[in-house]
DNA sequence: CAAATTACAAACCAACCGGTATGTAACAAA
DNA sequence: TTTGTTACATACCGGTTGGTTTGTAATTTG
């Protein structure tokens, strides 16, 4: 990996914890053993670190989750519950709780404060949502979907059910509570499923 | 108002926008007329501060959607769809999308850095739940929800879209987004209802 | 090989931040 | 009346922050 690859993933980890606001570029990158001449070097500013941290590390992150429904035949529905949910239960370890999902923690801090942030942010979150919709108007085409769902509505349901499992983990920072959540998602998808 | 209140309210505002890390509780009062003096007179220091406006402001504006629940005594259904949804979107303004609600915004951002805020804010969460749980088995009791409904689970799923709407909203400042997120959650209430 | 560019380190800097110390006018209590 | 006490303003302080400047070894280019 290059310097400047490493430095971004660094402070990155960092974001995580601090936030954007709370983050400290320089401090972050001590832990690489570089200073903060190299950081300068490789970046203008801190907005620049925090906008590349959120195109090439946040975005890829979460897309990663939606991106194979773009290929998947079956069921939406069981895409969701069996991929992406699972997924997010498998995942699961002890800084899922304490830290969320990083999409989520910025677009709560920094959208009302920063264009920048919040157009890339928004573009993540409208990128997800269509390969979601399209999967769900998939299955209404190959009937598995029942005809009067809305995709985009389910897309939104969707995102937001995983938003919403995030924030009250984080608040009870309760494992049942992140883990109910997102049943309760996979759960409410059933209504959208065409029974033969 | 006392000054010592009116301090904490302008803090507040700020607050709202910048978040807990971001805020300058000095620059803030400067809209008062007041000096940072006077600020250290009423409060210790700035998370005393912090602490205070989760206990004395953040917690009764969101507890207040709850709690007409308790001497509701028709079916809770019809009390989250017709008051605290659509109460929500009757108080939308211009910065309902751009801030959202304190309650979340502060456990996205504090609930990792710091127990007094996380402590307090779970607080929150966990009194809202026991309202709506109490709600609905209430429900249950009376017949308007299904007999196989879990309370606390239904509780979770309130408040999960309730956070999910802001949170997606916030990142597109999408009015739709926002209301489709609402009626979303909404509809899958009706899943508890019970029909005779 | 010489010249230029890259990749950093180190020192420095102005602004800012949270917090303290000090002063003082107004008011209440004894 | 005197003595505290309350309610602030002002000035100050040490540490931190984001960022710049300068220097220099290593690498690349011509």
């Amino acid at each position: 990996m290059t310097t400047r690859d490493k430095i971004l993933r660094c402070i990155y980890e960092d974001m995580k914890i601090y936030g954007y606001q709370g983050l400290r570029p320089d401090k972050s990158i001590l832990k690489l053993g570089l200073s903060k001449g190299a950081m300068y070097h490789y970046f203008r500013d801190k907005s620049e670190i925090g906008y590349l941290i959120v195109e090439e590390l946040v975005q890829p992150e979460y897309l990663a989750l939606f991106i194979p429904l773009l290929s998947y035949e079956g069921d939406p529905v069981n895409y969701i519950q069996h991929h992406v949910l699972s997924e997010l239960k498998h995942q699961f370890d002890e800084n899922t709780l304490t830290l969320g999902l990083p999409v989520f923690n910025l677009i709560q801090e920094m959208a009302p404060l920063d264009e920048g942030f919040r157009t890339r942010l928004q573009i993540i979150l409208e990128t997800a949502r269509d390969i979601l919709a399209d999967g769900f108007r998939r299955g209404k085409e190959n009937g598995t979907i029942v005809p009067e769902a809305d995709p985009v509505q389910i897309a939104l349901l969707i995102q937001s059910g995983i938003s919403g499992a995030f924030t009250l983990g984080k608040a009870t920072r309760d494992k049942n509570t992140f883990f109910s959540c997102l049943e309760m998602t996979g759960k409410t998808l059933e209504i959208f499923r065409n029974r033969p």
